[in-house]
RNA sequence: GCGGCUAUAGUUCAGCGGCAGAACGCCUGACUGUGGCUCAGGAUGUCGUGGGUUCGAUCCCCACUAGCCGCCCCA
């Protein structure tokens, strides 16, 4: 019998690794609370029509890469409802802001998240089936100034801050204008009419790409095909005043911050919800998967599914890419060493020495209680293992209240009376 | 979903159609209340899983599973 094993694309978390994701998580809720985000938490699997009308239909992520499942009808009569493992976090966050009416307060709402999103896709460095965002939304009524572009400059300044307070190097900021929701249907329609005679010169995943999604073509890396694709309309000619004024003034707004970005007018996302400013956070080193968050805005999102007008804009940063970001950049994991290890000697020291590690850990000393079953020498190469000091514990020391504490970096040995303890393991 | 590479000790990895190997780590002792350095000794294991070929398979073949890389796509 084989024995069982975490799922493909899924994995444990384990020591000293979560440190790091707590510490991600940590900056994450310190930098996002200067802005005055708000905490949200929405369910693990939603009804799966959420996601086939807010992401889309005819996208990677609905059409295949859902955990979707009919759960058992909960009487005769009712027909079973289809519910899905979230793919992404978007959809759920305004779902609750349109049930929970959040937009009545007739405030901008400020939402944050942390948490796993499921896509069944094939795993590799960086992309997992269970895999975590930090994420965050500003969303609600126009009168709010939800669509004001000093949002979305808040919004990138905020991940300037985040990535450089979490101390991520060389990040690179792409920001592009996908046009409004009736820009980006007018700009599709020329694209497909430039490609009928363009693709078939191109290569083959372009000739695809022209009939199942003309966006991508953009995306393109073949050598061979970068003049055709530049010779393509461009998505910039098809923004209306509108679309045009709010992104100057995003990009004004983050000149006047000093924040670096590049404009790439080939920027494409691939949710259907995205209209005007997208934007990506990449960074080298990350091999294939070198977006280490994307975001944008979604100003029709809400009324899709039946909501009121709420435009926002919000990102989702990969957890995972960030870690091994950071992991790579090999800052030296700090070694996570205890402040003492306590060393009972024999066996009838346990309990005393129990009450001692009590004593020392209530004052915030970070402790490893040894077992006075071992030898001294184990224990002492055990402590050297665990601890910057090792406090020996028998019962000539119990009875005389002075304890010996070796400090393993220097070898120094001293008498601690037992009193005198927590001062000297402070210092 | 497609293509390529990989899977042997706790870890990193050699290896060969005929007794399963190294380094590091681990255990024991030199040193019975003193770690690191040194020295001596010891144990590592379903050779990913299941089939096939063969007198004999860890090695060759097939399938499966998993990881990595690329594609697609995305965080």
């Amino acid at each position: 019998m084989s024995t069982l094993k975490a799922v493909r694309g899924t994995r444990d978390l384990l020591p000293p690794e979560t440190e790091l994701w707590n510490r991600v998580e940590e900056t994450a809720r310190r930098v996002f609370a200067r802005y005055n985000f708000g905490e949200i938490r929405t369910p693990i699997f939603e009804d799966t029509s959420l996601f086939a009308r807010s992401v889309g239909e005819e996208t990677d992520i609905v059409s295949k890469e859902m955990y979707t499942w009919e759960d058992r009808a909960r009487a005769q009569s009712e027909k079973a409802q289809s519910l899905t493992l979230r793919p992404e976090n978007t959809a759920g966050v305004v779902r609750a802001y349109i049930e929970h009416k959040l937009g009545d307060k007739g405030l901008l709402q400020k939402l944050f998240y942390i948490g796993p999103q499921f896509r069944r896709e094939r795993p590799q460095k960086g992309r997992y089936r269970q895999f975590w965002q930090i994420g965050a939304e500003v969303i609600g009524p126009p009168s709010a100034g939800s669509e004001s572009p000093l949002r979305d400059a808040e919004v990138l300044e905020m991940l300037a801050s985040f990535l450089n307070e979490l101390g991520i190097k060389d990040w690179k900021l792409t920001l592009n204008s996908v046009g409004s929701a009736s820009d980006r249907p007018r700009y599709i329609a020329a694209l497909r009419e430039a490609l009928k005679d363009k693709a078939p010169k191109m290569c083959v995943d372009c000739q695809r790409r022209a009939e199942t999604n003309p966006l991508r073509v953009l995306d393109c890396k073949v050598p061979e095909d970068q003049p055709i694709i530049e010779a393509l309309p461009k998505i910039a000619e098809y923004l209306d005043d509108d679309s045009k004024t709010h992104f100057a003034a995003v990009c004004a707004a983050l000149d006047a911050c000093g924040v670096p970005y590049e404009v790439n007018p080939r920027l494409v996302r691939g949710l259907d919800y995205y209209t005007r400013t997208t934007f990506e956070f990449s960074h080298g080193g990350l091999g294939a998967q070198n977006a280490l968050l994307g975001g944008g805005r979604y100003d029709g999102l809400s009324e899709a599914i039946g909501g009121p007008k709420a435009p926002g804009i919000g990102f989702a940063i990969g957890e995972d890419r960030l870690i091994l970001t950071l992991q790579a950049q090999a800052e030296a994991a700090p070694g996570g060493l205890a402040d003492a290890y306590v060393a009972p000697l024999g066996e009838a020291m346990n309990a005393p020495a129990l009450e001692l590690a009590r004593e020392l850990r209530r004052t915030g000393l970070r402790i490893e209680l040894g077992d006075g079953s071992f030898r001294l020498k184990k224990s002492f190469e055990v402590g050297n293992k665990l601890a910057s000091r090792i406090v020996l514990f028998g019962e000539d020391e119990q009875k005389s209240g002075i304890l010996t504490v070796k400090d393993f970096a220097t070898g120094e040995q001293v008498k601690v009376a037992r009193a005198d303890l927590i001062h000297h393991l402070r210092g």
